[in-house]
DNA sequence: CCCGGCGTATTACTTGACCTATACACCGGT
DNA sequence: ACCGGTGTATAGGTCAAGTAATACGCCGGG
């Protein structure tokens, strides 16, 4: 099972598919063609909703991770690396969006924000609030 | 009026004014020892609840920005060069977590992101999603 | 003393996010 | 035609965040 979920985090369920898909689709564990389980056997899998695995699969479609071929299962979507590479690029910006308003309303240098950013992304993986560690977290659960 | 919302941005009341505060004793346009208006007094500029203004005004008070004397009208607190610059450092580490994680899911290369994040700082101010920016928004409302 | 300012504890309403239950429509094999 | 599989639209239920209404206690000046 690639898949787990921790439904007592507080991390919506939904977050928790979309994270896991993207990290192992990042990560090649997923490769382009890969099939991803049914909507119907996901959800019997993590005990939720079928409606909650369909609307995590939706937005990971929306996001253009995955590829829904009617009738077919859904599998990992091929694309080009330079397009790849400029979406993850425009995430990465749109995370850090709030830290440059902050470090503009602290008055911090650049140099020195840049220097605790650098620290930061060389440190160990720390836990983080998102719950979206690097790793998929939670207690297997088929 | 130092103090303004928008009460349609989506962004909660309280947590304008307290980004506002923290702005202005920041830039220093509010300077340690500036008495900061009543409760009731800005609720009634603003056109919203005492009790809204009063839990900003007790965020801020934790957070260290602002003190409380009894009786006596609400102040910017006078802190050491130091602490205010841990604290400064502090702030900026938690808006930047969520990016680490971000860049560490999407497996950007650490200079990459810290290239980036340079780049987002020289750059103009950009709208952001929090709506903190640096310059207090909103139409005036008193 | 008391009255008008202050701050806030308590309670309740509204809203949106999240999830579920139900039910519908589609398709391929028999 | 039916059946077992698929996906999802719709509506409702639950919960927390944000705000408001109300009401209480405190203090200083007349």
């Amino acid at each position: 099972m690639l898949i787990t979920v921790d439904l007592h985090s507080g991390i919506p369920v939904y977050r928790q598919i979309i994270e896991q898909v993207r990290f192992h689709v990042a990560s090649g564990l997923l490769a382009p063609g890969d099939e991803l389980p049914s909507t119907r056997a996901l959800s019997a899998e993590l005990a939720v909703n079928p409606m909650t695995v369909s609307k995590a699969y939706g937005l990971l479609e929306k996001e253009g991770v995955v590829e829904r071929r009617p009738g077919l299962p859904l599998v990992v979507r091929a694309r080009r690396r330079r397009a790849v590479q400029r979406e993850r690029v425009e995430q990465l910006r749109m995370a850090l969006a709030p830290a440059v308003t902050a470090a503009r309303q602290l008055g911090i240098d650049g140099d020195d924000a840049t220097g605790i950013f650098r620290e930061m992304l060389g440190g160990a993986a720390g836990s983080d609030r998102t719950g979206a560690t690097a790793a998929p977290p939670g207690r297997r659960v088929s």
